[in-house]
DNA sequence: CTTGACCTTCCAGTGACTGGAAGCCTTATG
DNA sequence: CATAAGGCTTCCAGTCACTGGAAGGTCAAG
């Protein structure tokens, strides 16, 4: 099937198929006109893709989870290990966004918001000498 | 003074201070050599911009905070309304990766971790046919 | 035969830097 | 005075994962 087809069953955009097979995670075959020729096999590759960046993999980790998706006597540790250790990745990026969240609102909650100049906020990113 | 004492002061890499320059965020003089010269003044609009990048605010939000922060007229409405949008990506982000955390960790959680294939973490990124 | 949808490649831009190469300026030392 | 080290300059390229757009080839319908 044509790249729109693929692009439609796998709910990747056609552009972003073209990047992956550029970086060469799902390279299908060609027609005789040039076309791209996806199989059930590339599609199903495609929706894979689609599924882990959706849960935040990086490219780099859905190759690798690919190849293991592909590998048929994969050990499950290797799949656990990737998966654990974008989890902590995701727990890091929580605790920090969390962190500023709390200084952000702080400051915020502090700022009166009118059309008077002075502001708590303006204040903090000056710095403690200003 | 030479940029190096500029990024030592502002906590800053040369690097970056150079960007800075380069897309027009803070602009120093040039002494006759040809070397960057920033001022105290520069260098207190590098610290304003390390602190705001620091809390997570875009360099155009950075811009927009550094002209207010300049303006002895401005509204602290002005600046809240940044600070409240920014606020809110923050709290959306947050939201987003909490919903990831959860799928994945059940998905982890409920992976042997093993030596064999079968793995759920896998057969949800096949999706529900495989 | 033309229209329009689909496909192709290639180039450039996103955000916010970061690394590196080639070369100039300054200061200290032999 | 020569030289070496360290700091400064510019410019180019790379990061990540696409995304937009231009110019042009292909195909099915009317």
């Amino acid at each position: 099937m044509n790249i729109g087809e693929a692009a439609k069953r796998s709910g990747l955009p056609a552009k972003t198929i073209r990047y992956y097979e550029e970086i060469s995670l799902v390279v299908p075959g060609r027609s005789d006109n040039g076309y791209r020729a996806y199989s059930p096999t590339d599609v199903h590759k495609l929706q894979f893709v689609q599924r882990a960046r959706g849960l935040g993999f990086s490219v780099e980790d859905c190759r690798a989870l690919l190849s293991l998706y592909e590998d048929d006597h994969r050990a499950s540790a290797d799949v656990k290990a990737i998966a654990t250790e974008h989890l902590s990745e995701i727990e890091a990026k929580i605790a920090e966004l969390k962190a500023l969240h709390k200084t952000l609102k702080h400051l915020v909650d502090h700022c009166h918001g009118d059309d008077r100049p002075h502001c708590p906020i303006i204040d903090d990113l000056a710095g403690p000498d200003h």
